[in-house]
DNA sequence: ACTCTGCGTAGAGGA
């Protein structure tokens, strides 16, 4: 079955100014059509008609069509849109008057009149909806070019008509009045649950696209039969739902509406250009100008047919400088000035700073402490400046940089969650399994010895029994399984086994995550196990008889231990290698094949993949024309995207056998459903002892928004859960730790080399006595306590830091440097953003990583030193939620290899259950540092207190 | 009481 798209994807997009969402994300059957009064609205009839004549720019060079896809945001109405081609054109009214004017020309693909006549083209009227978009675009424009607009073009491509309208008053009236009305319904929808009453019109719903969902809501909301006005139509759309499903609908859409809510209040700057204040928009550069160090003001990449700006800070002029308080003639190009929060391959909106006007959108190709580059579609143009000082006014304009922030990942939400309750034979599997719970099944004991999927799990050498379990699990789940990965246990690596065994099935698997890098992590790993030189590739094509299947197996396991053998089986028919040339010949094809590797297709933006696996998107490879593509898409077994990169219109129509999520521990319930409805079966991978989704919203976070699928189907169903417990990565010290606060010591160290790893240094120099002690290889993990210094925390409104444990994880990070460490193998991370920052100034060494606790989730590092910031003279006011957040803590304390350093206040941090228990397990090790004002060299250290504060 | 990643904009049909 066809998967219908996004609901209602209109062009011209609502957008409230009181922050309501946008149009396309809400669907209910009044909000439907544009004009609700439709006798309001109407094209001019037939006679009045004045003439437009579209003038191209050879027939006179200042007639032509002046952009196309032109961007027009216009606050005012609380409306965006994109305008499909801008043109100026004569028009030629009555009394030989010929005006020149800029209008709007919007095309329709369809058919305006197609020999038989609609009642539409009879009356040589256009739809209502398309003279009504028109309207809109003129107000938009009228805006942009800042002169009053009356008119516009409507062109149909089929029957090459067409159409002048010209604006009256009363339609521009009405259609402003409906906008209100339906921002008031979104509101209204979003506050208080309530939607407006159905259409109940039994001709215009039978045929609309969105029966299935408005129905649905409908019922969700208490309406019955009789208030849709439908009568049994309604009934045989909703009659497979049971109360707990409009329960659980119901509560769902709630906390999205919650999450909604509260992000919509940071919402973009452009939506309120008269609330100036600098510091309620969170990433922008606001003031830059175009790098005029070159002559030219863009590069065009050929590549991708896009047009490159480089943008710099702007020269305040000296008297202007004073003004603002500043002292230099500059902005000072230090890390205040450089925004953390935008990076390489976000998309941004221009606008330019004085005029509020947005101008275009883009992404960043590159960004630095000084410029920004930014490409763009088409050439940057200012819609008020004519064509001979176009360049001029480009270089002279102060331009505005912002992350464009489109929310449609609450829309992606709301539709993933209603698809769950379609009456599809797909929809209502998955509704059994993720909203009546029920238990999975799995394939009972019996192992089919002709699978060639367990004889491979049988034949790789280096998986250890969890893993193998694992890897079974997945293998003989119906529905789903869950993996419970736990820090270091190789769960990637599994999960690439996996993979190759579910190929050798035949299997087609879609490999998904949240984020870009979970997804590249895994595809990297399954990369290099093909392109490995230690692998021998056999690919038994044509294999007629399991026994023989059986015996090429066995063959692989007696070959000399140099070669790691697979086998590599594709189809069930015909021959089987016989003589001893037949053999070597099928080696020498296999070669070939093997550098080849496993065949995927990466889906996503090529600016934010890998590169390492930027050759397998679709761009990338040597497709030439839509056919090419489809072919790509029937051959690959391997499909890898993101959740929300799911709704491609590459995969439309795609299914798979399986889904892998990674990282499922972290991903919310409404996006997970996304991919989750391309296959038959999934598997969750995944740790929930570790960080929950992102939830900003208290309310909704409280109310079961932050519980992923992973852990929902995890507490109902243990039995479906694989658990990996052999961890890889902390010496057995460290893993102690996280097993006595988190893991019931369930993990357990892969091996004696493992437990027993130190941190080697190439000889300790002479340091002060506590360094040494901090250092101490054969202590590996060490806390070093401040509760005798005045190391308290520094509050501003916002963030809290801590400047001394700064200054002492800086020392400590430079005796680790001075004794051999490389900075590669150093870590540091801290709850705190703005402690992140403190210390990335104090500690100045690019190759030491610094991070926040939750980016640093799913990386490793021989030594990590953390910085738990929070201190008081009276802890008892001093609360956190961060530290608050166990899972949080067992993030931080399962990051290091060999050695992990802890610096904070053990009074202060007592106050947290967690943590006090965390004090004890050291203190038993008796491996507690506390550090008193003759340690530290105060002195020295005052004066890089005052440069540490100074930042910020 | 401060943690932050993703995602592109479609458009026709019908009474």
């Amino acid at each position: 079955m066809p998967r219908t798209k996004k609901i209602n994807r209109s062009r011209s997009v609502l957008t409230d100014p009181e922050g309501a969402e946008s149009l396309d994300s809400r669907c209910h059957s009044k909000t439907r059509d544009s004009p609700r009064n439709p006798k309001k609205l109407q094209a001019e009839p037939k006679s009045k008609k004045p003439r437009f004549a579209v003038l191209t720019a050879h027939q006179h060079p200042n007639r032509e069509v002046i952009d196309i896809e032109e961007m027009a945001w216009a606050p005012k109405y609380g409306l965006k849109g994109m305008i499909d081609a801008s043109v100026r054109v004569k028009v030629e009214s009555g009394r030989n008057k010929a005006d020149e004017k800029i209008v709007p020309l919007e095309f329709k693909t369809g058919k305006f009149s197609n020999g038989q006549a609609s009642i539409w083209s009879l009356l040589k009227i256009a739809s209502m909806e398309h003279v009504a978009q028109v309207i809109l675009y003129t107000l938009l424009m009228s805006e942009r070019y800042l002169k009053h607009i009356d008119s516009g073009l409507l062109y149909y491509l089929q029957s090459d008509q067409t159409r002048g309208i010209t604006v009256q008053r009363s339609d521009v009236v009405g259609l402003i009045m409906r906008r209100n009305d339906l921002a008031n319904d979104i509101l209204k929808a979003s506050r208080t649950q309530q939607l407006p009453p159905m259409l109940q019109s039994l001709n215009m719903c039978r045929s609309c696209r969105h029966l299935d969902v408005c129905t649905i809501y409908h019922k969700v909301h208490g309406g019955s039969k009789e208030s849709s006005g439908l009568g049994d139509l309604f009934d045989s759309h909703v009659h497979h739902l049971t109360t707990a499903h409009y329960v659980f609908l119901r509560r769902w859409d709630q906390l999205i509406d919650l999450e909604a809510k509260e992000t919509q209040l940071v919402k973009n700057r452009i939506w309120r250009p008269h609330n100036l204040k600098s510091d309620d928009s969170t990433s922008c550069f606001s003031s830059v100008v175009l790098d005029t160090s070159d002559r030219v003001p863009y590069q065009k990449s050929l590549k991708d047919n896009r047009f490159i700006y480089r943008f710099v800070h702007k020269k305040i002029p000296l008297h202007d400088a004073h003004a603002s308080g500043g002292e230099s003639s500059s902005f000072p190009s230090s890390a205040e000035d450089f925004d953390y929060t935008l990076k390489s391959g976000d998309y941004v909106i221009i606008s330019t700073k004085f005029g509020h006007q947005t101008v275009a959108s883009g992404f960043i190709t590159d960004i630095s402490q000084s410029y920004v580059s930014v490409s763009f579609p088409k050439r940057l143009r200012l819609p008020s400046s004519n064509s001979s000082s176009e360049a001029h006014d480009l270089f002279r304009e102060v331009w505005q940089i912002d992350k464009d922030e489109f929310m449609t990942s609450f829309s992606v939400m709301r539709f993933n969650l209603v698809q769950l309750f379609l009456q599809s034979e797909q929809s209502s599997h998955l509704r059994k399994m993720i909203v009546d719970l029920e238990a999975p099944r799995f394939d009972s004991g019996c192992i089919f010895s002709q699978d060639p999927a367990l004889s491979y799990i049988w034949s790789v050498k280096n998986l250890n029994g969890d893993q193998r379990r694992a890897i079974l699990k997945i293998l003989t789940a119906k529905d789903y399984a869950l993996i419970l990965g736990m820090p270091g246990t190789g769960k990637t690596s599994t999960l690439v086994h996996a993979v190759k065994a579910m190929l050798m099935r035949g299997a087609s698997i879609l490999l998904t995550s949240y984020t870009n890098s979970a997804i590249d992590n895994l595809l990297i790993k399954l990369k290099a196990q093909v392109t490995s030189y230690h692998f021998y590739y056999f690919l038994i094509e044509n294999v007629s008889c399991p026994l023989y299947l059986m015996y090429f197996a066995n063959l692989a396991v007696s070959l000399p231990r140099t070669f790691s053998l697979e086998l590599w089986i594709i189809g069930y028919n015909c021959s089987i290698f016989v003589s001893q040339s037949h053999y070597y010949s099928c080696c020498t094809l296999l070669k070939k094949k093997r550098l080849q590797g496993i065949d995927f297709l990466r889906i996503g933006r090529q600016e934010v993949v890998h590169e390492e696996v930027r050759a397998n998107c679709v761009l990338a490879m040597d497709v030439h024309s839509v056919e090419d593509i489809k072919l790509r898409l029937e051959q690959v077994k391997v499909v890898a995207v993101t959740c929300l990169g799911i709704s491609s219109p590459l995969l439309a129509n795609k299914k798979f056998d399986v889904c892998i999520m990674d990282e499922a521990g972290q991903i919310t319930l409404p996006i997970a459903l996304g991919p989750l409805m391309f296959a038959s079966k999934f598997v969750l991978v995944g740790d929930h002892y570790q960080l929950p989704p992102l939830v900003q919203s208290i309310e909704a976070r409280e109310n079961g928004m932050g519980m992923s699928l992973f852990c929902r189907l995890s507490e109902a169903h243990p039995q479906a859960i694989s658990a990996l417990q052999s961890q890889y990565r902390m010496c057995q010290d460290i893993m102690e730790l996280s097993n006595a606060l988190i893991y019931g010591d369930r993990l357990r160290c892969g091996s004696s080399e493992i437990a027993n790893a130190r941190l080697e240094f190439s000889g300790l120099q002479s340091c002060s006595s506590w360094l040494k002690e901090v250092l101490n290889p054969g202590r590996p993990v060490v806390f070093i306590n401040t509760d005798m210094l005045p190391a308290y925390e520094a509050k501003d409104s916002k963030t809290v830091n801590n400047p001394i444990e700064a200054y002492i994880v800086a020392e400590v990070t430079k005796e680790l440097l001075n004794n051999g460490i490389v900075g590669d193998d150093i870590g540091i991370i801290t709850p705190y953003n703005s402690q992140a920052n403190l210390i990335r100034t104090a500690v100045n060494i690019t190759s030491v990583e610094i991070h926040t606790i939750d980016k640093y989730q799913g990386r490793d590092k021989e030594c990590i030193l953390v910085s738990f910031v929070r201190s008081s003279e009276n802890p008892r006011n001093c609360t956190s939620s961060l530290l608050g957040d166990w899972h949080r803590i067992n993030v931080a304390l399962t990051r290091a290899k060999k050695k992990l350093i802890l610096v904070g206040s053990c009074k202060t941090l007592s106050k947290v259950p967690l943590l006090k228990l965390l004090v004890e397990k050291v203190e038993e090790k008796s491996s507690i540092f506390s550090v008193s004002k003759i340690d530290i060299n105060y002195k020295e250290h005052k004066g890089e207190l005052k440069r540490c504060s100074h930042i910020r």
